[in-house]
DNA sequence: TTGTAAGCGTTATCAA
DNA sequence: TTGATAACGCTTACAA
């Protein structure tokens, strides 16, 4: 077993190849213009010392590398783990990596925190989930530093070369009609977070599909919360001491709609006998609690490896799409109403 | 909002100070033997220009990078995600970035993709977690391609400025041994993946407690999974399924004893009325599920920044604590065994 | 089709 | 305490 010795250059190579370093260059980079005998006697000599170019000295006299960044400030572990694999899956057999980066929304230095890790790095790309996906500043400092930029948005944040939109409107407006539909006329609602575009979204389309049907929505049948399992625990409790109690409970997310079903059991409501509960998200808690639970699929995963390719070749960006459609999933916590 | 304006290198920096470009490089690097004006002259021209070192010419120029790697072929998501917090929590404030790589552990091109993964970037070092750190080839693998590496164990699987070690087996043989002062004489075991390094330990120190209270585990109380909900709840139908019936059940992972509890429960054995299960990890599900589940933390995250301390000074690497300690949590999913 | 020379932005060497 | 010059390993002109 060798150890630290050093590794073979370029200029290596083409010494031993007897060629100069140029031509090596163009065997590494399929140049289209040369010898075929040439690019096999370079090959066999890059295999029998094991070169590999040197990724640092590319960067540098390419003026570009091949760092993609990932910038979140999620409450949910879930999404960012399904947003990395969905990432790497584009880049796999590229030279491109992955590079991670957890910021703090509510720091007053959140800009220059990213400034900061975007131009430490010289980042080629970053995706950004929300909700700090819906800071227009963000995109400015992006533009301002030349650092391409994908956001993921609940709506239509940007323009489809620099976005991945969801339709949780729609969506969460279907979940809700199939709850009507059930017979359920009191229907709670549990919001995400003030200030994030997806709370806002899901609200709207609880909303419309209560309008529609002639339902309304009574301030005792809101509550918030942050999209933690705790914060769903709390707010849930709020929603299930209104008189009359709610028959259904949409929540904004399905962590929260894990402590919702908490305080259900804790007071002795059978869900899905006594109440029926429709979360969003479906990460793999959702399929792992009892009663398993319904929910919104959200294709994060297909999101963030189309947000990948965009980074990768932003030529293309604006003729990938840019749009995914939730997917309905019933499961087990919602029932006919009780009459 | 100034677009793409090339962004101002060394020379610009020593070109309006009047200093040349070594100085300014001195200046970055903090180097003492500088006189205080000329720092100050330099400084205020950096900071006038916004100007940001390039991490790919200093890597060319000092022939190592910032970049440090995880590797992992982890199936519990929230393991790998509590990892890459604690790594960027040790990192937080370096110059130090970190990428991320998941492999396939049962690939053939296992070793080849690491080993592709760090030539490819040049890094600096790599934290690997179980069960591709348990693999001896791959340490061989880090020194032959002179990348620092540090593994994450169960066991005494290296030196100690290559190891961050937890101590399953006797967290586990505590936590038996509470289960035996509950009063529980058959207890079963859910076990993880042979091959899994944690999953033996775990096993042993079972089996330990045991012994030592002069019980034994006979081959209907043992089953295994592969640390996923559906492996666990395919085994807990197994164990629950034998005459006589465990009235307790230690699972390997917090995420099989989900999958057993939802067995119980379709089973309509109440948990911990008639039986009583112990997870290990305390991931975040652990306290979601009904009932809260009694584990045993595993203090991941604390070693995964020990881990990441070691690797941006490998020179200190060996004087850094390599052992942590597991904690024991009681929660609601045990109770005495039913007389 | 291949080679030469220059340059990418930084640090190391060694002299002043 | 500072600076000139030569690396570092690669790519892009531009020639040949």
């Amino acid at each position: 077993m060798a150890v630290k010795e050093p590794k073979p250059t370029i200029n290596d190579v083409a010494r031993i190849a007897g060629v100069s370093k140029k031509t090596v260059s163009r065997v590494i980079n399929n140049s289209p213009l040369l010898n075929t005998a040439t690019r096999e006697k370079v090959e066999a000599v890059i295999a029998e010392l094991g070169y590999v170019p040197n990724p640092q000295a590319r960067a540098l006299a390419l003026r570009r590398n091949f760092l993609i960044g990932l910038i979140h400030d999620n409450p949910n572990a879930q999404t960012v783990l399904s947003v990395q694999e969905g990432m790497l899956d584009a880049m796999k057999g590229t030279e491109f990596a992955l590079v991670v980066r957890p910021v703090d929304r509510k720091s007053p230095r959140l800009l220059s925190d990213i400034r900061h890790f975007i131009e430490q790095q010289r980042l080629y790309g970053v995706y950004v989930l929300p909700p700090v996906s819906e800071n227009e500043d963000f995109a400015c400092l992006c533009k301002e530093l030349g650092c391409h930029y994908v956001r993921m948005g609940s709506a239509r944040l940007d323009d489809e070369a620099h976005l991945v939109e969801s339709n949780d409107r729609e969506a969460v407006r279907d979940a809700v009609t199939y709850l009507i539909g059930l017979g359920h006329q009191r229907i709670a609602h549990l919001a995400g977070p003030a200030g994030f575009r997806s709370a806002y979204e899901r609200e709207q389309g609880l909303r419309e599909a209560l309008t529609a049907a002639g339902l309304d929505l009574p301030e005792a049948g809101f509550a918030r919360g942050n999209y933690t399992f705790e914060s769903g625990y709390q707010a849930a409790q709020a929603l299930l001491r209104a008189e009359p109690r709610p028959t259904a409970i949409f929540v904004a997310n399905d962590e929260m709609a894990a402590g919702a079903l908490h305080v259900a059991r804790e007071m002795g409501i059978d869900v899905p006998q006594d109440l029926s509960i429709v979360g969003f998200d479906d990460t793999p808690i959702a399929a792992h609690i009892w009663p398993p639970l319904t929910t919104v699929r959200w294709p994060i995963r297909a999101m963030a490896k189309a947000a990948a390719h965009k980074l990768i070749r932003p030529d293309q960006a604006a003729e990938q799409t840019a749009f995914f459609r939730s997917e309905f999933v019933i499961r087990a916590s919602t029932a006919p109403a009780a009459s």
